[in-house]
DNA sequence: AATCATTGCAACCGCTACGCT
DNA sequence: GAGCGTAGCGGTTGCAATGAT
């Protein structure tokens, strides 16, 4: 995986490299990512400097796996938002857009697939009875405006301001609140994953799959939903 | 014990957004 | 408004670890 092509190294990091970085972003802070490489002496392209920093260096970065609250809110906010890997990650505090990524590509993922296939099929002797009076809306992800508040940041977790608690007074005051209400039964039993319990996850994608808005429905009625 | 298949994660690549001139 | 450089994001890949045969 290593190589050196166009001078620039790439592949694994070793320890000596971490070490650089790390002093090299205490020293100067974060950000300037294209002076990195020349500043820390590595021989890293900044991209790969700032990857490693965020994804792995970064001292507020939680590991291991995650917890069942944690893993129910990620699928409430990927039905909101979809594949918005770092949203997502604001909102988990101490991870990475990329550790959740990989965990709803590795774990998530395939049970959505299988999920909607069992749906499509218990689906389909209904929807030859009911074709003629309901029209199918497939499930799509939401385009939000880029000036939704909820996008820019402005719900983030702060050592002032609580989890998820509305900065703005747009409205949406604790948004967060009523998004995990619905299970709540499913907060209070924390355990980990793996080997934790996996029924939480069907009841979650079943509710997923039933709970797309419908068109015509505004966001904040799917919100309110 | 050896081989093959699968899984999980770190890292890379290409693209878009954004800010500056 | 156009052009350029940088930052950031999401998709994808590569590979080590682990499990199955």
């Amino acid at each position: 995986m290593e190589g050196t092509s166009s001078g620039v190294r790439k592949g694994a990091w070793s320890q000596t490299e971490d070490d650089l970085l790390r002093d090299c972003v205490q020293l100067h802070g974060e950000g300037k990512w294209h002076l990195v490489p020349h500043r820390s002496g590595l021989n890293r392209c900044r991209k790969s400097c700032r990857l490693r920093w965020l994804n792995y260096l970064k001292p507020d970065i939680k590991r291991g796996n995650f917890s069942e609250d944690e893993v129910d809110l990620m699928i409430r906010l990927h039905k909101l938002l979809g594949n918005r890997w770092s949203l997502i990650a604001g909102r988990l505090p101490g991870r990475t857009s990329n550790d959740v990524k990989n965990f709803w590509n590795t774990n998530l993922r395939r049970k959505v697939l299988c999920h909607n296939k069992v749906n499509n099929k218990e689906n389909v002797k209904e929807s030859e009875t009911t074709r003629k009076t309901h029209q199918v809306i497939k499930p799509v992800p939401r385009a939000l405006p880029k000036a939704w508040p909820l996008l820019q940041g402005k719900f983030m977790s702060s050592s002032k301001v609580g989890v998820g608690e509305a900065v703005s007074s747009s409205g949406h005051e604790n948004w967060w609140e009523t998004l995990l209400d619905e299970k709540e039964e499913n907060i209070n039993n924390s355990t980990c994953f793996p080997g934790g319990n996996f029924e939480f996850w069907d009841e979650e994608l079943n509710f997923m799959a039933s709970d797309f808005p419908t068109e015509g429905e505004t966001l904040s009625d799917f919100l309110l939903n």
